[in-house]
RNA sequence: GCGAGAGUGGCGGAAUUGGUAGACGCGCAGGACUUAGGAUCCUGUGCCGCAAGGCGUGUGGGUUCGAGUCCCACCUUUCGCACCA
């Protein structure tokens, strides 16, 4: 990059020094939280501060933030914008392991280093009000949000599988597993089956979708939401299990309706959005952990099951769900199908996942692509019972499955009927014979937020061999996270806190007895579900967060963020804020009335990465252009949604840009008049910024400032003071140290960003003359200045009259259209 | 595979309900000022053409007086989700 040799027009650094130091003598940022009237909440996600130091991508999400919330300043609302730093979790503790360092020692100076270049970036940041969530007045209210949904009944305890690194000897999120191995030493992860504490998120799935209807947020995160919690519409059907011996030996599916099954007998019970197909349904799949697996296999069938099972349950998460090849073994066992009474085979196969449904399903390989290929290669029966267009029972399939809509076939007294009444009545025949009923299904499972890990808030739980499961009592909180050197995770797969007697023996709180502490941390994402509801409340030592300051700031006006975090972080506080609002903590269950994700900024074509080596480092473009450039600039670089490709190359342009404004200022005149063409020009600037930074609009918000610039200076005129002022408003929210400077230069002893957004006087937009584009056979050929009001004819007249217009209007016209105020098209 | 989005000059990107395509910036060219210019200022800059004019928004069709914008098919690409029954 090459800064300019010698510096022109003003010194950034000067004056951004100058302003960052009375900000802070005036407490110009400081938000006044108990009286501020209109008040409006900014917040942006927070960071981790990582120890690289801060990415540009996170001074680009901020600064966009950053300008709404001036600007909302300057529309007079109470603006609190506060920024912490999400600090817990895997990243930093493996960090901290690479590079020998503790996590209580590297996380601190970290902190130091992105609260110094933060300080850099002009940021309206209320930094009295700011959240560690490594600070243990911090987790002291994550373990406290815990323990609220321990007492409601949604905090449980499950054992489930998670993935486990042999040689790093620790426990894997699913994001650190690539293509079935550790991305850190890429040994092949195998699957452990652990205690863990879930949060049942899935009760809320209904209301979580629900919601989402009500809220002002990007259309792409709403989806990204509906997608992940994945309502499907469908039925649980039970399939009777006959007494497997007296089936052994057959494998032909011998069509009988006699029910030589014991009252007893199990019953598969499975979930399928398409009940239509029953009379397809040629057999069935557990998932190889179905806790059925183990009554239902025949003693023949045992031991090649058996391998199955243990071959899969070793097998990594991931890799499973991503090999696509079926694989499977037959249990011996077989059910009867309640439509056809015929008996069908019922196998385990891995590519029915345990955590979906029920565990079961009833394959229907004629019109399911899976299981059409499973049945394929093992050799089951296809049958046909639906057919499309132009097809009938009897069409063959052309190697693969039908998938598509039609009308029923080989189904008996319901062959004919098409397949959206069929999934109805089907349903209602099937609940008649109580073999099933129609339920919705959710993809969304269970929130594990166990972490067998040092780097995180303990779980407050306490195991007494007489009491039982012991929640630790709020006052009691926090449970402090213990100094000990040995934080590294070992083979044992539990965290290392259980390796300290000295922390985890405690007595009972009930009974006093020896007890001793649950060792797991949570989840970095419970340290994020709640922390808005903090910042207003920081200080409080008493309670997580005050009733009356929530109620007046809260929910959220507008949160930014990216849409990495579309799914899980907004997901998860959305839940948490359901939970407290049920129990009646909170007033309102949206944490966010606003969400809108800002895009990623690249570099040569690519994501910026170490790797790649386009990281760009803040701290050089700040110092050789100041942070009003940067900040503009990187505003400038596209639509602020979108996200926009960096180049070095194009900051000289913004620079430039402030440069003219301030010589403009320092030149201008306050003698004589203000010209009514410019004033003109200015009320369209002021209207067109005013509208485009509440959209976001940034990029397109700047240029309308560079052009009102263009026309105030144009052939070197000296301009009028009112011909330049409200433009220092207009830019405040962009570059507002220069502003301020410039602001204070025009005489004002206020801060800039008291003063109030600049008004426009409408009426100079309207004019009675405008600028009629005509078009001759739809190509344009030329415009005329006419009267705004004019006729069609009068037009016309007045094209022919132009001669460069009238040479292409031969002979009559055909047709004539007038758009008024716009167009004239002459159609020959 | 499914879902959502995006393809516009040399480059980043603008374009209300279908109504002057290329705002603004970078870059480039010419000029002014200058001992000098990699500073500043002015002018020009989609492509072809001396010009008149023609051609132009991923490709091919369509609707319309008029399409970057709407419809159909296809290509490329980005981002999610991914055996979800």
């Amino acid at each position: 990059m090459t800064a300019p040799i010698e510096p022109i027009g003003y010194d950034p650094s000067a004056v951004e020094a100058r302003w960052r130091q009375r900000w802070i003598d005036r407490a110009t940022n400081t938000t006044d939280i108990a009286r501020g009237k209109d008040p409006f909440y900014a917040l942006m996600m927070f960071p981790y501060p990582s120890a690289e130091g801060l990415h540009v991508g996170n001074l680009f999400a901020f600064t966009g933030c950053d300008i709404y919330a001036r600007f909302q300043r300057l529309q007079g609302h109470t603006v609190f914008e506060p920024l912490g730093y999400d600090a817990f979790g895997i990243h930093s503790e493996n960090f901290a392991l690479k590079v020998g360092k503790h996590p209580m020692e590297l996380i601190p100076s970290n902190i130091r280093n992105f609260r110094r270049q933060l300080d850099r970036a002009g940021l309206m940041v209320d930094w009295s009000r700011s959240v560690d969530t490594t600070a243990p007045d911090y987790y002291k209210w994550t373990q406290w949000v815990f323990l609220q949904l321990f007492k409601r009944g949604l905090a449980y305890k499950k054992a489930a599988a998670v993935n486990w690194c042999p040689s790093c000897k620790t426990v894997l999120a699913n994001e650190q597993v690539e293509g079935g191995t550790c991305e850190r030493c890429g040994t092949t992860v195998e699957q452990r089956f652990l205690e863990q504490w879930f949060f049942k998120i899935s009760d809320f799935a209904e209301r979580l979708l629900h919601n989402l209807e009500r809220l002002d947020w990007s259309e792409t995160t709403k989806q990204a939401q509906r997608n992940w919690i994945g309502r499907s519409d469908g039925a649980r059907l039970r399939f009777r299990v006959l007494d497997a011996l007296a089936d052994a030996g057959s494998s032909t599916v011998a069509v009988t309706g006699e029910m030589r099954t014991p009252a007893d007998a199990p019953e598969i019970e499975v979930f399928t959005t398409r009940p239509d197909t029953i009379f397809g349904a040629t057999y069935l799949v557990l998932a190889p952990e179905h806790p059925l697996v183990e009554a239902i296999t025949t003693p023949q069938q045992r031991s090649i099951v058996d391998a199955y099972r243990a071959r899969s349950a070793k097998q990594d998460l991931i890799s499973r769900k991503t090999t696509k090849e079926k694989t499977g073994e037959f249990t011996g066992a077989y059910a009867a199908n309640p439509a056809t009474g015929g008996l069908i085979p019922v196998w385990v196969a891995d590519y029915v996942l345990m955590e979906y449904g029920t565990g079961a399903i009833m394959a229907v390989p004629g019109h399911d692509e899976r299981d059409f290929e499973f049945a394929t290669r093992f050799d089951l029966p296809i049958v046909r019972v639906v057919a499309g267009e132009g097809q009938d029972a009897h069409t063959p399939f052309a190697g693969e499955a039908y998938v598509g809509d039609g009308r029923l076939v080989n189904s008996g007294r319901f062959d004919a009927m098409p397949v959206d009444a069929a999934q109805r009545v089907l349903t209602e025949w099937l609940e008649g014979m109580h073999a099933g009923r129609a339920v919705t299904n959710y993809r969304l499972h269970d929130w594990c937020i166990s972490r067998q890990r040092y780097w995180g808030p303990p779980i407050p739980i306490i195991y007494c061999d007489k009491c039982g499961t012991v929640p630790v009592p709020e006052d009691q909180l926090p449970v402090v996270l213990p100094d000990i050197p040995d934080f590294k995770p070992d083979d044992s797969g539990v965290s290392p806190l259980a390796r300290h007697e000295e922390w985890y023996r405690v007595p009972c709180p009930t009974c006093g007895a020896k007890a001793r502490r649950e060792t797991d941390v949570s989840d970095t994402f419970l340290d994020s579900a709640w922390y808005f509801l903090r910042y207003p409340s920081v200080g409080r030592d008493d309670v997580a967060f005050d009733r009356e300051t929530t109620k007046k700031w809260l929910p959220v006006t507008t949160y930014i963020g990216g849409n990495e975090h579309a799914v899980l972080h907004l997901l998860y506080s959305r839940f948490i804020t359901m939970v407290l609002h049920d129990m009646g903590l909170l007033d309102f269950e949206e944490p966010f009335t606003k969400f809108r994700a800002h895009g990623l900024i690249i570099r040569e074509g690519a994501k910026m990465s170490k790797s790649k080596g386009n990281v760009v480092n803040p701290d050089d473009y700040i110092d050789a252009w100041g942070a009003d450039s940067f900040r503009t600039y990187l505003m400038f670089l596209g639509p602020f949604e979108e996200g926009g490709d960096f180049r070095d190359a194009g900051i000289s342009g913004v620079k430039r840009f402030l440069d003219r404004l301030w010589a403009s200022v320092r030149d201008g005149t306050a003698d004589g008049t203000p010209d009514p063409e410019v004033m003109r020009k200015l009320a369209a600037t002021i209207k067109k910024v005013g509208e485009d930074v509440p959209a976001l609009s940034y990029n397109t918000a700047i240029a309308a400032m560079m052009e009102y610039m263009n026309t105030l200076r144009k052939g070197e005129r000296t301009c009028h003071r009112a011909e330049v002022e409200p433009v220092v408003q207009l830019v405040a929210p962009f570059a507002p140290h220069v502003a301020a400077e410039l602001w204070e230069m025009l005489g004002h002893t206020e801060s800039v960003f008291d003063s109030r957004w600049p008004a426009y006087d409408p009426s100079l937009l309207v004019s009675d003359t405008i600028e009629l584009v005509v078009q001759v056979g739809g190509k344009t050929r030329g415009k005329i200045v006419v009267a705004k009001s004019i006729t069609q004819d009068e037009a016309l007249a007045a094209a022919k009259a132009d001669p460069a217009i009238g040479k292409f209007i031969t002979g009559e016209p055909k047709k004539v259209i007038l758009v008024p105020g716009r167009l004239l098209n002459v159609v020959v």
